[in-house]
DNA sequence: TACTTGATGTGGTTGGACCACACGCCTAGA
DNA sequence: TCTAGGCGTGTGGTCCAACCACATCAAGTA
């Protein structure tokens, strides 16, 4: 057992207990070192672990900012960890792209109709509608997704949702070149988020599924490769 | 932008362009930092980050084993992350199972009857049939589950689904305990496997995604709460 | 030839030093 | 009295130098 994974061990437990839970601070890195009779180095490579899994943040000076408190962020982990992977080569963006439709059609059809992320859905779709701005266009559309995903009400089709985005979000950029007319696209896009949108207000589950996949895939398909709207 | 993040940089350029492949060796810990002008102590953190996304691994002394290599894992990066946030009570069991349905039924629903991971499926049906110890069931069980998930194609898909099964594999083991009658419920079990199985080598993937979901919420419920077989 | 022994190179760990930063007290001035 | 500035204190960020344990390989020895 080296000894940073000891000190990851103590960090997990304190968390599985509720010793120590979101917001709370962990002791100061040299006070933990001295706590657990290892060096400062060794606790800083096991917070520096959680910091990329998005469990912990750290922050220097003094005050509310500061020290190594808990955060929440499982989006960061599941996306840098395949991000990584594809830059490896060894998750295909088709697997992602793939499994971007499965989670993403399930969500809409278990999104709840007066769930709060559907209004916040549906105000991000009236934002996009009198947006110009390519870039403007493309953060608005990925924020309705997420929207989209949160509506199901479940924490870890969300995460996952967002981190397979995060992770071929280079490459979704990069395909938008490939579009002959963005503007007719665009109007595509907004046509199809309110069918997805009306669909779901109608408690008709199957078919929003069936459009968001459409959606991806047609995105997909007009694109070239692999990353949908 | 914090000296080990330029390490990670630096070390994920050479992964996107091909110079660092899989099984390639990263340069010893002090001759990199040398060559990045940082300290090795950044080195190492990055490298350690790398690590518990399974990207890297270290190895000491010299030889074939030694030295930091590139692997490819990525439900360890998937699973410790799920597994914290867990611990923090951000993810809730429930939702994760909720997941894993929705995960394997599909992969049930597109698995390949003549995908070499059905052939380890059934294989692993046949060892579990003459097993009477408990722990070795599961054991058998859960690579049961994972080659069912790999017979799909979808490597994102596999990784998912064997990080879930991580990150609540502490909380299903206690939850065995709660059962009335172990043996008859792994004869059902059993039966259910086989059930599967043949759904999928008649092509007839509707039924091998319902029956999986049922396989899975009905070890749910029997068991009073968060995972199945 | 077979075994021992040391050199070499790897990651693992430690302690100490210094830096930049941010807050909050505490003093000097208006 | 009230205000504005400076300085002390504690935080993470970085670096360095040294040592350890380990595994291999080559040279030397019986």
């Amino acid at each position: 057992m080296r000894t940073h994974q000891l000190v990851l061990q103590w960090i997990e437990g304190q968390l599985s207990s509720g010793q120590l839970a979101l917001g709370g601070r962990l002791p100061a890195e040299r006070a933990l070192a001295e706590q657990l009779k290892v060096s400062r180095t060794s606790v800083r490579e096991a917070i520096r672990v959680l910091e990329a899994m998005g469990v912990l943040r750290a922050g220097v000076g003094s005050g509310p900012d500061a020290g190594t408190v808990v955060i929440a962020d499982p989006t960061a982990a599941l996306g840098s960890a395949l991000r990584l992977h594809v830059a490896t080569s060894h998750l295909p963006v088709k697997d992602i792209v793939e499994t971007r439709v499965l989670l993403e059609s399930w969500a809409a059809s278990r999104a709840r109709p007066e769930s709060p992320a559907l209004a916040e859905a549906a105000r991000l779709l009236g934002q996009m509608d009198g947006c110009t701005d390519t870039e403007e266009f493309l953060a608005l559309d990925i924020r309705f997704h997420l929207a989209l995903a949160d509506a199901a009400g479940n924490a870890v089709v969300s995460a996952m949702m967002g981190s397979l985005r995060e992770a071929i979000q280079d490459y979704a950029g990069r395909l938008t070149g490939n579009l002959p007319d963005w503007d007719s696209t665009a109007a595509r896009l907004r046509a199809e988020h309110r069918g997805i949108l009306a669909a779901i207000s109608n408690h008709d589950g199957g078919s929003a599924a069936q459009l968001v996949a459409d959606h991806i895939e047609g995105y997909y398909a007009e694109a070239g490769l692999g990353a949908g709207s």
